[in-house]
DNA sequence: ATTTACATTAACCAAACGGTTAAACCGGAT
DNA sequence: ATCCGGTTTAACCGTTTGGTTAATGTAAAT
């Protein structure tokens, strides 16, 4: 392999740039000489890596989507008892967007604007695993008087909600509710939190 | 005003289908052509009566953005106690989302990926009016020991994305943790179910 | 030095795009 | 009948877009 490290460097430079676009732009709205640029290369030599904007976009997608779903995954997965597992996600998941805070945004929009695109590359993760385990677990918590009466669902969802639309609704959020405060510090204290206001909340 | 009736019809329904398009592929993914031909007129006759893309768009994300922040306005200015407050902001959030389901993820995608064309719309509704207002009434809860410490912005962030993201992650969430359910149902039952989660989270 | 295999570029292309033009259409007023 | 204003269309235009081509560069292997 004579050039491997070049040509793998090239790559990695290229999914940087692709990365920020993309998720800055969405898929229609990125453009192939923007990403070119932004990677200081040529637009031939970007189809020379990738070869079309959509196999370029998939790949990135696909990154986001793992980044995205892992956390759930590992909620589903994690034999914590239930209050110390609400702790963890809401960790996780604030850990991740602190870096990533585009995510949640550029997820759904893409799922949002083209289902059949995108979809199917969500069965890769051996998400579901763990999920009717965390059901029993959540369903047992309740019979046994722990925690109030609420579906298993719903209280996941309830979670990741109140621990990504915030990230999702920043510019807006910041304009609306929290002029002059510093989000990012906002978002450091949030996890816990949001974690507490669950448990609060189902807590018996 | 000879064919003042024709006009205004030829409008509405060219707003209609715009609003639709646009929705569903945001700003850069809708097309001008398919926006007339889901009008059932001529690409030339759109522009007739929008002169540009932009101005089309900007009408109906003006639109968009007035029902998204006309919940929360109400909610700030609302002089009921604050339970019912609660109560009410996640009704009519649940109303308006049954109805127009993809607005969430319009409206943040399109303010994510151009603060700038899209931020100065804001200002038009008085949403700031009852803020403090509302401030001071969860503070005053809180010192009066009717409910646990929390941010006021805070407690309204979490309300609002209790109420909005499972619209925007729909699409998801039925693959991951709803499969074969009628999300539809869920969603009429979710109002009082969000209201009581908040309560439930706060109250002492 | 020549070959070889990948890397890089300038120039180019067809299709799609937002938008325009100029002519036709059409119903009511004159 | 004709004039008139708003309405509608086919054809067109310049630009942008994703993608290609064919030629050049380049560095290690022979």
């Amino acid at each position: 392999m004579k050039e491997a490290k070049k040509s793998l460097e090239a790559r990695e430079i290229i999914l940087a740039a692709a990365r920020q676009i993309f998720a800055a732009k969405g898929f229609s709205g990125a453009r192939m000489q923007e990403i070119a640029d932004s990677a200081g290369i040529n637009k031939a030599l970007l189809h020379y890596y990738y070869k079309s904007k959509d196999k370029l976009f998939e790949q990135i997608f696909q990154e986001a989507l793992v980044k995205i779903i892992r956390p759930l995954a590992f909620f589903l997965a994690d034999d914590s008892d239930l209050f110390q597992k609400i702790r963890n996600i809401c960790r996780i998941y604030h850990e991740v967007l602190i870096e990533y805070p585009f995510l949640p945004n550029f997820v759904l929009n893409e799922i949002n604007t083209d289902p059949s695109r995108v979809l199917h590359l969500m069965n890769a993760e051996g998400v579901l695993v763990g999920r009717e385990k965390t059901f029993k677990q959540i369903e047992e918590a309740i019979a046994s008087g722990k925690i109030r009466t609420i579906n298993p669902p719903d209280l996941i969802l309830n979670i990741i909600s109140l621990s990504m639309f915030p990230f999702a609704s920043r510019p807006i959020a910041q304009e609306l509710m929290f002029k002059g405060v510093d989000m990012d510090e906002m978002f450091k204290e949030r996890a816990d939190q949001v974690a507490d206001f669950v448990i609060q909340s189902i807590k018996l």
